[in-house]
Formats: C-alpha cells, structure tokens, sequence
DNA sequence: TTGAAAGCGCTAACAT
DNA sequence: ATGTTAGCGCTTTCAA
C-alpha cells in the first residue's frame, strides 16, 4: 500500500497538517527543522503527494491541458515546445492528452478527458474538428483555444492561427511574381486550414485576372506520402508552378519529380507552405514557409490565461519563402 | 461556478449516487429511464465529472503516465504511437508530461509529478538519466520502465530498448564486409545509449583484427546540427567509412560532405543508426537502419501492465540497412 | 431501483 | 509553531 499523508504524520510524530506544511515550503508556517525532518521522512518512505485529494483540497491545478490529435505532420512538435516553455514561465504545468490520428470519436473522448481534469483552460491542437466537439468545449466550464484551425463565422470560439487566406495569397504572389500563370494548388485537405488556403489562392489568381483550371486543384492530406501520389495529379496540365499544401507534399512532389526526371525549379517550380524541422533537410532546392510555430505555442499559453481575444500570428512568408534559384 | 454532481442530482431531482450511477453507466444498478434522464441534463448542464474526487474515491486510475525528455531527435514520436495505440487497446488512458529538454532538473520535477498522479504505472522515455532520478523511482511505490535506456548493472531497473551493443556491431560489421577497414564512429553520447554503441564497434573491430584509432570516434548528440558540424572532425585521418550514432549525425554528415565535394558513398560510405521517419526523405542516397520503434512503445505497455521482466526488441539491422549502392 | 452516509487523502481555516 | 477539524466531489457499501 502506498504511504498517504498519514502513515508520515504518524512516523514523523507530527500531525497531517504539518506534513502539508512541510511539503508545500510553507516556510513561515512552519519551523525550519521540523520542516526539515518531516520532508526526510517523507522521502525514505517514498511518499509521494496524492495530487488527486490535493486538488480536490485546495480547488487550485495551475495546470493547461494540450490536446493534440496529430495528423501526418509534425507541425504541433514545435507549438508544444512553445507551450511548454510558457507554460513553464507562468508556473503552469502541462498536461498532454493524444487523441490518436484523425479519429472523430476519439478525439469526443479526449476533449472529455481534459474536462474532466478540472484544468485551468485547454488548448487544443487539430487539424480538424466538428461541430459536435467545440459544443461540448464551450458548453463546458473551461478557458479554451483551438490552436491553428478557425472559423471566422464563429468568432466566440477563440484560437490561434496563421492566417491561411494570407498565406495563400502571398505564396501564391510569389509564383505570380516570379511570372508564372498556370500555377497549381496541390494537397490542402477540406478542413478549414485548407479551405482558408484555397480561398487566397484563388483570391490571388483572380485578382490577377487569371482563369483557374479545376484540374489545377488537388486535394491531400498535408504527408509526404500523399506529396509523391499527387505528383501524378499535376503531369500534362501544362503547370509551370505548383503551391504546396504544406512542405511534406512539397517533398513528396520534388520526390517523385525527380523520378520523373522533371527538373525542379526549371520545368517546375514548387513552394511549400509551412516549414519544420525538416526544413534544410528534405532537399537543397526546397526551403519552406516557415510559419512561427513556437512562437504559436507560447502566445497560445499566453492568450487563455490572460483570456485575451483571438489572434493570427504573423506570418512572413515572402520574406522567408525563398525557394533558391527559382527561374 | 462549475457544475458538481450535486449540482446536477438537485436538477434532476434525484441523489448523487443516482447521477453518479447514471454517468457511470451502472446499467444494472439502474432504471435505464431514470439514467438516460440524469445523462442529458448533466450534458445540458456542461457537467463534467471531477477527476479528482473521482480517483480519490474509487482509488483506480488505469492510466500510464509516459514521461518524455526529448531531444533533438524525434525517435520518441514513434514510441508514443505505439504506446497510445497498445493502451488505449488495454482500456488505459495516457497521460504524457513534457520534462523539457536535457535538463536534470526538470526531468526531476517532472518525475515527480508523475508520481503524484498515483498512475497504474510510468514510462520514462529518455536518452540519459541520472543516479538520483531512477532513484527517486524506485523508492517510490508505483511500477515504472525506462524506454531506451538501460544498465545492465542494474538489473533492478526494468527497462525496453534496443540492443545498443548488437547494433553497434551489426553496424560496424556490415561496413567491414563491404571491405572497409577504416571506419569511424560519430555522434554518439555518452549515456547508456552511446556507451554500447560505442562497445560493439570496438568489439566489431577487435574481432576483425583491427585497431582502433582513436581520432576515429567523435562524439556529439544525435542531431543533425551536430552531424554537419562533426564532419570536419572526420576529415584527413583516412577513413574510408564510417558508422553515425544516428539517422540525423547521418543526415547531417552526408550534407557537409557534399559541401566539401566529398562523394558518397565514393569516397566515404555512411551508415546511420536508427531510423525514423525521414528514412527515405533526407537523401536518396541514405536509408537508415530502422529500429521498430512502434513496437517498442506497445511492448513498453505490455511489459509495464503485466509486469514482465526487462525486454530487448529484437532490431534486424542487416537487412534493412541497406545503404544502396554502396560502394 | 434508489437514497443516506461514510470516507478516499489532502488543505486550510481556526484554535491553541 | 503545531494540532484539530471540516470539507473538497465523488464512489460505494448498506438500508430501505
């Protein structure tokens, strides 16, 4: 049986409250040795705090639950460590609830899980997410984000996001710039992320006064495997540049163009939306938009505890899409 | 306020243990009208049950705390998959904390933390420990495994992992017979992991007949940084080979070498330890011996829930660690 | 099938 | 500086 608060009191010869004194450095409630001796004790029985009964005492948790229902991409990696120094900054500790690949079910679970820790607030990193389930978060007593996915018809559920419309256009800009016109639009999926990238997109080809093809638009799932089946996708449309859904599909293609001996960036020129570790790695031609995802993460921290309103991290991606030697 | 069983048992006219049984789906101790009833006005309510008090009162958790100390490496993210996937099988929930990165202190508190979550059982995911940490481990009264790191001097610390020394020797074994007799060693650390490592490319080597120099072993952390950096350390002192701690010092070398007009595997044959992920996306010209991670993480669980004893996951590097056209 | 009540391990007044 | 005690919100006998 483990040791309880009790079975310490009784060894050290002092009351519970004591030990709670002692193990909580209340310094100025208690005296220094018997302070001392008690947390000793507690330590060669190997007594460890029932945090359970402790916040059910005190009603206090200082804790941010993160949901991650992480998808083919690693992009949330970086957000975490955003969150977790923060978090670790405001005396905050975080708990990570994973609520397996894409399944709609298992994120329900999850997102009920996190409720029932009593956190301080709950982010929650998705790729997607239905109706269903930011009901059961706002109807729920609890701070919550959604981290990089948004709504803008629903302006009460807060998050934090890049903003893809903006991301669309300005990737898309910069192939425009560079002189192309049949430029392509290869592996967003149907979430919001996606459509919001769509949007800008064909915001920027219109505004352009171009003409887009619907066989210009391929819809994917954001991995590197599905960047290599599309390749397939864009052959013999006559695309000269092809938008990325993400820097795996951007991989992926340059993969698979290589195969095909197409020449990147000569016959084809490709810029990935969203950059990652990976970035340097996946191949010398491809250097990617990197949006800030740690900073994503810490500001997250920072928007639900201080309850401020919804917020677009800045992204800038011309500056930083530099896809080296494109035509 | 948030709303508590009582709450929700005044609401429905009814007492706590009857809302408690409904929301636990005691089927048999209950009038399925009278549950249903008390089910939808506790959702209506935005009623969550209070872990807390839940556990306190029931004194069963069935959750496995998983605690990552993660490195530049993302080997981890694979464990993760399988361990989420094998307890959610076994009816488990998973709770995962976050101990920062390489930091003893962290890693101390975070253990800690865990501990007081009286989960079934913990999982410690982490390249590198300390003395004082598994210590506080074992003097603690709650079942744990150390993933991927192990003493064989310490018996007593259950553990799962690949076997380093195996893969040391396989490793060095593989280039040997490919004709190489200069081969270095790089990027390895010096915890456990890097340590066997280490030992079976001495032992690889001895066997051969060979003698080590010892400006053929450099060592580094694993990642990709350190692998581009390492490479000026393997230049002019005649290697024709050379074994990398893992797929990112592998990564990184291979880049660096490129840089220098080194060509490989022409004139200097790599083989990295460890694969992940980005197995086929680094470069064409590297596959990385693939330990199976996933299955690391659902053993892990396995092992901990039915408490088995330590556990090597069997690693067939030889086969799959073909660096193609090499030499 | 439901309710009353004890108690899980801890914290925080309040008392001494 | 330390002890006593009343809960925190829930589950679980035991009674009805």
């Amino acid at each position: 049986m483990k040791p309880t608060i009790k079975n310490v009191a009784k060894a050290a010869g002092v009351s519970t409250a004591t030990v709670s004194r002692a193990l909580a450095n209340k310094d100025n409630l208690i005296r220094p040795e018997t302070s001392a001796r008690v947390r000793k004790i507690a330590q060669q029985m190997g007594y460890h705090k029932n945090v359970a009964a402790s916040r059910l005492a005190s009603n206090i948790t200082k804790t941010i639950a993160v949901i991650i229902n992480y998808t083919q991409t690693d992009f949330w990696q970086t957000i975490l460590d955003g969150i977790l120094k923060r978090a670790h900054e405001r005396g905050h500790k975080v708990i990570i609830f994973s609520a397996g690949e894409h399944d709609p079910q298992r994120l329900n679970e999850t997102i009920n899980e996190a409720l029932e820790h009593q956190a301080t607030g709950i982010l929650l990193i998705s790729g997607r997410i239905d109706h269903q389930q930011v009901n059961t978060l706002s109807n729920a007593h609890t701070p919550y984000r959604l981290i990089s996915i948004y709504n803008l018809r629903h302006p009460e559920h807060r998050f934090i996001s890049s903003d893809d419309v903006k991301i669309g256009i300005e990737a898309t800009n910069y192939l425009l710039q560079k002189g192309h016109t049949k430029i392509g639009l290869v592996g967003i999926d149907h979430s919001s992320t996606g459509q919001q990238r769509l949007f800008g997109y064909q915001k920027a080809m219109t505004n352009a006064g171009l003409i887009i093809d619907p066989g210009w638009i391929h819809y994917g799932n954001y991995s590197y495997e599905n960047g290599k089946e599309l390749f397939q996708e864009i052959q013999g449309r006559g695309l000269t540049a092809v938008v990325a859904g993400s820097d795996m599909i951007a991989a992926g293609l340059i993969k698979e163009a290589a195969r095909n001996d197409v020449k990147v960036p000569d016959q084809l020129s490709i810029i990935g939306i969203d950059g990652s570790i990976i970035d340097e790695i996946i191949t010398p031609e491809l250097t990617t938009v990197n949006q800030d995802f740690f900073k994503m993460g810490t500001a997250s921290v920072d928007n639900l505890l201080d309850d401020d309103q919804s917020l677009f991290i800045p992204t800038k991606i011309v500056e930083r899409a530099s896809v080296k030697d494109l035509n």
